[in-house]
DNA sequence: GCAACCTTGACACAAGTGTGTCAGGGTGGC
DNA sequence: GCCACCCTGACACACTTGTGTCAAGGTTGC
């Protein structure tokens, strides 16, 4: 019952009919579809869609920005593929790091990750978990 | 003594003088530059650009998607920002998890990432190291 | 049963991406 | 000192992205 046609929620969500079918066609927010093929938009696609001008706006991105971000996480090849040119950069080549060094390296990223964020919030101990 | 100018950079690397100056632009291969401002192209240059124009062909991607994962590597308003986003999809909206409980699901999902890793390449045991 | 919606498809158009080429001016090697 | 290179900037062109509008046909509500 909740769920309102493409025209509603272009209009409590700021987005035209249009952009809706065209922010479908890019894989970001895909509504569920009645009998008849009509466009359900229920609560949980509205507040994605706020949430996704609010996002492009800030930070100045793209729909297809955002679509790549998603294909990154959708395709693990392409995501490592990805990653292992980003993470040569300014890197000498010295030579090919083994896999156990990876990983290691992963780690303690990992771990510098969850302190930045420790501190970043409650000073609450962590290790007590 | 072992860097190249651009053209010559573009005859080993299959990129063409004009591109060379093109991924400079976009932030993806800056290479060094002589006194008077000629681009001087190392061996770890030659060594991305072949590996970035594999990178394009293989998987089907621009330059600006590769961009877009460079800035969301550097900037990490950003990265939390479409992470959050992301992470959201399908998700119901039954009430916004506490700090622990994404650090916990974090954990576990380095966790699963590691043991895929483990298990796809040498059987060797990890937790011996 | 008709007005107001829905669907897909197409034309249009500005801005960005990817690429070539050319002009005007500086640099380097022999 | 000359020719082959380097630099930046610009024009050009095809393709993609983002967005509006309109057409032809189906659905829904009252």
């Amino acid at each position: 019952m909740d769920a309102l046609t493409i025209h509603e929620a272009a209009a409590t969500t700021g987005w035209s009919p249009r952009m809706l079918r065209y922010v479908e066609r890019v894989g970001l927010v895909e509504p569920a579809r009645s009998a008849k093929g009509y466009r359900l938009y229920g609560p949980a696609e509205l507040q994605r869609l706020r949430t996704l001008r609010e996002l492009l706006d800030e930070h100045d991105i793209g729909l297809s920005d955002l679509a790549f971000a998603l294909r990154l996480r959708r395709d693990g090849d392409l995501r490592e593929a990805t990653d292992a040119w980003l993470d040569a950069e300014a890197q000498q080549p010295a030579d090919v790091p083994t896999t156990e060094d990876w990983l290691h390296f992963e780690q303690e990223k990992h771990q510098r990750l969850l302190a930045a964020l420790a501190s970043r919030t409650t000073t609450h101990s962590l290790e007590t978990a």
